[in-house]
DNA sequence: CGCTTTCCCATGAGATACCATGCCTCGTCC
DNA sequence: GGACGAGGCATGGTATCTCATGGGAAAGCG
């Protein structure tokens, strides 16, 4: 599978639509899917994107009977009910839902990052603070400015 | 088999009529379906829901005459005996037993929560303890707030 | 004959598809 | 090398359709 790359900056409007980059589609579509699921990474604060495949490897690693007691199966449970299938308009925007908008902080525009087998969408802000405080350093340590 | 994904409630009448999803109902459709089957999660305080496929497998793996004195037996046996099947009205929704919707705690409202090869449906009082105490300590367990 | 259950229709809200416009990039021609 | 032109992509608005939900009528059962 080619990977996401690239980082890209699109506007969302009043409904919630956003323009999928044209690069992230072609990788989609070039598996068979017209669509892209999301799920809020209260971690990081953004939202994480993939492919329906890698869902639908995670359902299948999942047993019939969901034990809920096995500590190991919370985080599935997790991704499972909180990711949701956006499908592309014709022009390859999603409505993605008010409720993960609200829980990335994204208002007016989105920052898409490509990640390879997954990407991330964040609130402008929000990213260009997560570059600065937990990338920058990093680079920085390696000697390289930015 | 496309998964179950997401988390939707839905107003649940005076008859006992429930919308399924949508996105549900297209799982089910596509396995050539037009019914869920549903069984009481004791376990939890839910109603657990799958399509007729899984019961025909469980059917399949299960001896004609079952032999309750086989350990491997006795949850196949229950799920069999404990399952209803619930067909779509013509505008998709079920009528869910009120001996079920009491034994779940549901009255007007449910939720219902995608697990990839199942589903659950949920009080949405009951389902909002039960994220808070089962699956939040996990995420907390790994460092996030929320 | 009354009651319960099932089917059908109507409505409003929300989501999806469609159409149109402008910008930016890339290729081509002069 | 510069200017022009074409295509793709992002974006905004509008129309259509699907979905969720409530009520009512008809049929089956006790």
């Amino acid at each position: 599978m080619r990977p996401f790359i690239g980082t890209y900056e699109n506007k969302v409007d009043q409904k919630g639509r956003v323009s999928v980059p044209a690069k992230f589609r072609a990788v989609l579509q070039a598996e068979g899917y017209a669509s892209i699921v999301v799920r809020p990474d209260p971690e990081r604060g953004c939202i994480e994107g993939y492919g329906m495949d890698r869902l639908e490897r995670l359902s299948d690693m999942t047993p019939d009977i969901v034990n809920l007691g096995d500590p190991n199966a919370a985080p599935a449970y997790q991704i499972l009910a909180e990711s949701e299938e956006l499908t592309f308009d014709p022009n390859g925007r999603v409505l993605i839902p008010a409720w993960m908008l609200e829980a990335a902080g994204i208002s007016d525009s989105a920052v898409f990052v490509g990640l390879g087998r997954v990407f991330q969408i964040w609130n402008p802000a929000a990213h260009a603070t997560f570059r600065a405080t937990q990338l920058r350093p990093a680079a920085q340590a390696r000697g390289t400015g930015a």
